[in-house]
DNA sequence: CTAATATTATAGTTGTAACTATAATTACAA
DNA sequence: TTGTAATTATAGTTACAACTATAATATTAG
C-alpha cells in the first residue's frame, strides 16, 4: 500500500500517471506533454514506477510503451476508505491509544536520538 | 487536496494522525508512542499540519490537545475514488492526451533545464 | 518570586528524491 | 556497414523534509 502512495505523493508522478491511466504511451510522448524536465527524468519516474509494479511496459520497435496499472493501486484505495468507515479500525486506534496511556515508559534523558527516521 | 495527500505519504504523519484520529491527545502523549524521536519532532510535525488544517488544537492548562480533522481528508478520499469510478475523469484525460498528440512542439535543444522541479 | 512541567521556536545537520548531463544501448533503415 | 532515433544507465548536484539540540515561552504549584 505504501508503494502506492508514495507514487501519487509526487505531482510529477501524478502526472506520468494520469497521462497513461487510459492509454499506453511511449516515453517521448510522455516527456512531450513535460518539457519542463529532460526525457531522461521522466525515463527515470517510469522505471521506479515499474519497479513498484504500478506501471507496466511494452516494446514496440524503438519505442517503449508504458501504462498505469490502476489494479496496483486498489489497496491504497481500500486503506483510505477505512480510515472513513471501518469502524473496527477505529476501535483498534483506540485500543493502542488506551495501551499508550498505560505503559508511558520515559525514553532515557542521555540518549542520543537516531537521525532521519522517516 | 494535495495537502492531505502530503499528510497521508509520511509514515511518521500517518502514525501521529492514527492516534488522535478520533480521540484528541497532548504531544507529550503522542511522543510516548513514538519514543524513537524527540517530542519536538512530533511538535514540528502536529504544526505543520495545524497549519494545513489537517488537525486542530485546543489549550487546556499548561497542554496541547490536538485531534485529527478527518473531514480535510474528504477531498482526497473523493479524488483517489474518481480514479477509478468516474468515467468522466477518463474521457477528460483521454482528450488530453489526444491534445498532447497534437501538439508536440519539440523543447528546444539548448535550453538549460531548470533544476529539482518537485 | 522560584521551580517544575509542557510545548514551541530556532538554528543546524543529514539522507534522499528529483533532477541534469552525458555516455551507452537498442532497434531500425539506408 | 554507418547513421539516426529512442530510451536507459550512470554519476553528479541540489533542494528539502525530517530530524537533533537547545533556548525560549507558557502554565501551574508552592
Amino acid at each position: 500500500m505504501t508503494a502506492p502512495l508514495q507514487a501519487i505523493a509526487s505531482p510529477r508522478r501524478r502526472e506520468i500517471l494520469r497521462l497513461i491511466w487510459n492509454d499506453e504511451s511511449a516515453v517521448g510522448e510522455i516527456h512531450r506533454a513535460m518539457p519542463e524536465v529532460t526525457i531522461g527524468a521522466v525515463s527515470q519516474q517510469l522505471q521506479t514506477m515499474l519497479q513498484l509494479g504500478l506501471v507496466e511496459m511494452r516494446s514496440k520497435g524503438q519505442l517503449r510503451l508504458y501504462r498505469a496499472k490502476p489494479e496496483a493501486f486498489g489497496s491504497l484505495r481500500a486503506v483510505l476508505e477505512s480510515m472513513w468507515d471501518d469502524s473496527l479500525l477505529r476501535l483498534k486506534v483506540a485500543a493502542e491509544l488506551e495501551q499508550a496511556r498505560r505503559g508511558p515508559r520515559a525514553a532515557p534523558k542521555t540518549k542520543r536520538k537516531v537521525r532521519n527516521q522517516t
